[in-house]
DNA sequence: TCGGTTATTGACCGACTGGTTAGGAGCCCC
DNA sequence: GGGGCTCCTAACCAGTCGGTCAATAACCGA
């Protein structure tokens, strides 16, 4: 009902001109943000007219919407598949080292979805459900690893696993926007990541 | 610190009007954002003309920044004062409790500010090296902290001071956003600073 | 009282923008 | 070959907004 990515090698003439404005607005609105960017500009970025755009999409707010959606793509993962036969610590270390490699190579396009997420206005409830959905889902995966690592003492069982999930992922998204502002000269993330791994696994293993 | 309504004194009338204007913007920028708002629309909020905003700020950018300046003042401490007589466990927890409270009372006003200073463009250099000017004095300050209070045997030595002060500041900046995005009922900042606390002490006094 | 600087305004304008519309290719099926 | 879709465009429109300007009120020193 939403994409039809199927139609491998025979994309309709629609779909591919939809993705090229989709590409354009995604590039023009992180480099220059939303309503610095209007629709013409998109238009000639994507090599269509403006017209076509309205076609495809019934208001730049559609639009905005659906770059946003796409940027949230890759942050998707299987959660159920990501349980693999590796010990609880290095399943989480690999999480996080996941997580900040992702941050390393998307940061402009992080830093404007966050900085559009964060706006008074706009974000739509639907787009806040899904990043709501998505933060539970880490959440959960999280709590699970750090229970089991307990249970196998690779972990002090000092540390509420709830919380201590939910400290880590308020950990990661300091690290994530510390580093959007400062870059990595003045922040290491190896070195943040090293401190996280001594925190949650210090004194064991 | 700023607010001082009660015109004490004797502000000259420009003065007078031009808190007024700051304020109608700050407002309004807080909950509209920057390109929804318009200068007729802060014009009405203050009670003056748009003309007369113009004198003040000659362009809109211009007013702009002087909203985020001013939403800037609060953070800005007097680092030399912050050296009380209390142990410095206690100076690093009042600091870090300090920094919560004023996330709580400040959200709308923080969560426009942190957005603005994420756009891609605009952020002017000048108030980002203020922004990096604050970041450096607290590290700085909690580096100082963190080292004294090792020294005191109040908190362990295997953490070094200076990595410790910018994880601890990257955390705290990651429980901001993340309770500007859950709110409070979803993430305890209570908790998380619990938990920070015993990050850092734990195992001691 | 006067003159000049400071503060303030209503009226105006040009530029631009999101969005529309009427129409025209290309294509498929009958 | 013609009706009827999908896909696409140039030209246009209505409205808005940042910014200007000429005029003027309020204040202040002389």
């Amino acid at each position: 009902m939403v994409e039809e990515v199927s139609n491998a090698g025979n994309e309709s003439r629609a779909q591919e001109s939809r993705d090229e404005i989709l590409q354009a607005a995604t590039a023009l609105f992180a480099r220059r943000g939303f309503h610095e960017t209007s629709m013409a500009e998109v238009a000639r970025e994507a090599g269509v007219s403006k017209a076509l755009i309205f076609w495809h999409f019934k208001t730049k707010e559609e639009l905005f919407f659906a770059v946003l959606a796409r940027l949230l793509e890759p942050y998707v993962i299987d959660f159920a598949e990501e349980r693999s036969a590796l010990d609880e610590k290095t399943q989480i270390l690999k999480l996080i080292e996941a997580y900040l490699s992702f941050v390393r190579d998307h940061a402009d396009s992080i830093r404007f979805f966050v900085a559009q997420l964060l706006r008074s206005e706009k974000p739509s409830p639907a787009l806040n459900n899904q990043v709501l959905a998505l933060y539970e889902g880490y959440r959960a995966l999280l709590t699970d690893l750090i229970q089991h690592a307990q249970d196998d003492g690779l972990c002090s069982r000092r540390l509420d696993a709830a919380n201590t999930a939910a400290f880590l992922l308020s950990t990661l998204n300091g690290l994530l926007i510390s580093y959007l502002f400062l870059g990595n000269q003045a922040l290491s993330l190896e070195g943040m990541m090293g401190m996280l791994g001594d925190w949650l696994f210090g004194g064991m293993a």
